[in-house]
DNA sequence: GTCTATAGGCTGATAGAC
DNA sequence: GTCTATCAGCCTATAGAC
């Protein structure tokens, strides 16, 4: 029986291999850019043996984006240790806009690719439960029910609250790297964060002249 | 003279036509779909014949470019009819967001297209003074601007505020295009905005208690 | 299990005939 | 000004040899 077990090891190396060898290339030159002659060339194997492993170029995809969004989880999920709900947020916040802008390639695999291939893939994979992209919109929403619960927040639909955050932060990251080359827009993130978060506290209207 | 001036005139249509069928192309079938090849048979002219107008592809992609900032420009111009700056800043909210919901294959292309492609063009555009782009942020800023000088809102960096309110609704419209078959993210686009200038107005913190 | 070879497509861009 | 023909390259995917 151990034929077969090291069989199945020895074939499970090389969809890891494979794996590996494609986020390389869409980290180093973008998703546009992988092929599956370019993944064979870097694993050295024939094109040909990757179909052995995926079933073809969007199942590999489908893969790489579960990937990315379980490394997003990973670099968020430490908030948890953030007791306190706000900071927490506050931590969601800037632990999301750093992964995005140091991983870019990845990030724009995730969320800004072609909605041909990504729609199907992001929503597919955001609805399933246990998903890691799930996952990650749990970590901040259970933050906002606590806050709404605590009575910290004003009461209100924490799906609905939850998503405008995201939306913020996903513009954040996004227009940052759509105007990377600009001189003047999206350069200062953190400052855009501490805007973001004095507007959550005390809204944008001027205080009541007394 | 009259000769050389109805040459110019028929080049100039071409080129028009050109430019026409490149756009029904992204509209139907996005950016990534758009080929010299794809043009010329929509226009019934040779491939060679398009090289004539446009030194090559990205040249072509550039002036869509700046067609779409246009169109969005245009789309959210009429706000400019609206005197009370606060009732103004909502209508350019709504505005964007309709524009780029209604017009997706263009909101993509000039704001979520591959960085190689379209950073060097947005980036360019976005600098550029009489720009369509640069114009369509103005209106937003100086929006911006006449809250703060009228005390509407609270004295802040009138440049970050407007990055934040862009960003927001940048991110609503992009996660909304990105996630467009899931069954339960972003399909409340009205009552994301509404959450949005809540919190713009109050913040999201609970009421002091009295 | 892995290969080579190949089918059958797509692309941007250009030289040179007319 | 417009064409055809073509270069030179890319791609996914599969059949069939070993």
């Amino acid at each position: 029986m151990g034929i077969a077990e090291r069989k199945e090891r020895k074939k499970a190396e090389l969809r890891e291999l494979i794996l590996v060898a494609a986020r390389e290339i869409v980290l180093e030159h973008g998703f546009e850019a992988l092929s599956m002659r370019k993944i064979a060339e870097a694993i050295e194997y024939s094109a040909a043996t990757i179909y052995l492993h995926f079933e073809n170029r969007d199942a590999l995809a489908f893969e790489l984006v579960r990937e990315g969004f379980a490394e997003m989880l990973a670099a968020i999920a430490p908030v948890a240790a953030i007791a306190e709900p706000f900071e927490r947020l506050r931590e969601i916040a800037r632990r999301y806009v750093a992964f995005g802008i140091g991983n870019p390639q990845t990030y724009r695999l995730i969320f800004m690719e072609d909605p041909n291939f990504s729609d199907g893939i992001i929503s597919a994979q955001l609805d399933a439960p246990n998903e890691p992209s799930t996952m990650a919109f749990a970590v901040l929403q259970t933050t906002v029910d606590e806050l709404i619960a605590k009575r910290i927040f004003r009461a209100a639909d924490s799906e609905t609250i939850s998503q405008m955050l995201w939306a913020t932060v996903h513009g954040i990251v996004a227009l940052r790297l759509a105007c990377q080359s600009s001189a003047h827009h999206f350069r200062d993130v953190p400052k855009l964060l501490d805007e973001m978060f004095a507007t959550i506290e005390h809204g944008m209207l001027a205080p009541v002249e007394s």
